[in-house]
Parts: C-alpha cells; structure tokens; sequence
DNA sequence: GTATTTGCAAACACTTTGCAAGCAT
DNA sequence: ATGCTTGCAAAGTGTTTGCAAATAC
C-alpha cells in the first residue's frame, strides 16, 4: 500500500503528534482550518481510517457518542476531566499483570484494553 | 419525580437485571418484540435515559459507534471477545489502588473509570 | 383528574459510501 | 500515465426532540 503525502495528511499527523490528548474530527478540522487548508470533513474520515487500518493510530470513544484518535505509542490510559474536558495521559504497571492474570485464570488472550478515568482535575480544587 | 410502572418499563429493567453483559438498544427492542411488547425506539431510549438519570444505570461505549446499558452493581470491568462478541464480567482490587495514587500524584479526584479488555476468549482455542 | 409516559415524525450528530475529478509519483 | 486521494452529495447509524394522544396513579 502507497501511502501519498498530501498537505492534508502532513498536517493531520503533526497534529496527532503535538496532541497531548486524543482528538475528535472536529478539532481537526478546525487545526487544519486554521493551518489555511480547507479540508472536507470526508477526507478526514479517510485519513483518520487508513491510519487506524495501517495501525498507526488508536481509535477511542469516552462516552461522548463520538471517535477521538491519537498516533500510537507507548501503551497509556486517560484522566478525563468531567468538568472541563481537560484529558491528560496516564500510566501505569499493574495492566500487564492483570492481562496475564486474565490468560491464566479466564482463559481469555488480551490484546488491548482500554482504562479511562472520569473526575475532576486540579483545576477545580 | 415519580416513577410509574409500564409495561416497557418493567420489561427493560428485567431484561437489564438478566443480562449477563451491557446490551445495546437493538437487543433490548428485540427482547421486547419477543415479550409481545411493540415498544417505540424513542420510548427505549428514553426509558434508558432516565435509568441513567437516576444513577441507576452505565451507560457506556465499546468502540461499536453507539452505547451499551448495564444496572449499576459491583463495579467491575469486561473481557470483550473481538472475535464473537461475547462480553464477559471481570473484577479486579488493583483500580481502586490506582485511584488513590491518582489523587495524591496528580490532584485529580476519580469519579468512576472504565476499563474493557479486548481479546478471544477461550471458545477459539 | 393530572401529571407522566408514549408514539410518530422529524431533526440531529457522527460516520460511511459512490463516483467523478484532481493530484502525487 | 496511473493509481491513490479528494470533494461533493447522499445515505447510513445511532440518538434526541416536539407535540399531541394515551395511560398510570
């Protein structure tokens, strides 16, 4: 598979990776406004799909009805603030142990999860 | 605020209360079809909603682009079988630990948290 | 009787698809 | 030149809203 760098394509990835938090299309397309390039909202889609398709990029849902994206990398979790949107990342140790917990007890082979956090950060103390 | 007993309404808690894992809209319509019961869309999802309202209810995502419904009990998690869809409960002692670390390390105050793993489970053996 | 609940139609938000035109290599 | 990428319009999902009719209490 070709993968053709497009003005779109450049931007939506440095986006990615400036992004401390996973995205939604909608603050993509307003970055690559911003960045004077009038995208349409289809293209995004497609973009955001072969990402995901080439496994470069995880595809998310918070309980908001909607996708966010962001790059792969390091495996992580969110702290999402219910308050004021704020997602900050999040790691930890104890998944690991827990997937091979789950392989030995349940019998079940892990290849991914997903741990969120939804509270209230310190902005609001 | 007043809760009146119907049909639709006793039927979806019951099926909620069966339910071995979060079901989706469609799969409750369907339950109720089954109990002779021609409920409205609208009237499931509003019935949901007001589960939801009063904490009585998850309502949560999959990454499946729409959302899932569970009575709130024991906290606990999912093993999510990627290749036939069965949803399995998990428990777990290590999120409420990691919560509190949360607190102290990053001042943020977890309200709840989700966490799904995504695997096959031992039917692919 | 009265307030809540329901059904219907319509709207909404997010995402995907078909197809012809445009562009990168 | 050719195949990948884009834009537009349209359709597809899942979910929500307005309003009048029906129903639980």
């Amino acid at each position: 598979m070709k993968f053709k760098i497009t003005p779109a394509r450049g931007s939506i990835v440095t986006f990615l990776e400036n992004s401390k938090s996973p995205v939604d299309v909608l603050e993509i397309i307003e970055h690559l406004r911003f960045k004077k390039l009038s995208t349409n909202k289809v293209t995004v889609y497609r973009i955001l799909d072969s990402l995901f398709k080439n496994d470069l990029e995880n595809k998310i849902e918070f309980g908001e009805g909607k996708f966010r994206y962001e790059l792969k990398g390091r495996d992580h979790h969110h702290l999402i603030c219910t308050r004021c949107s704020r997602i900050q990342d999040f790691e930890d140790s104890f998944t690991d142990k827990l997937e091979k917990e789950i392989l030995k007890d349940r019998k079940f082979k892990v290849n991914y999860h997903s741990l969120e956090f939804f509270g209230t950060c310190s902005y609001h103390e």
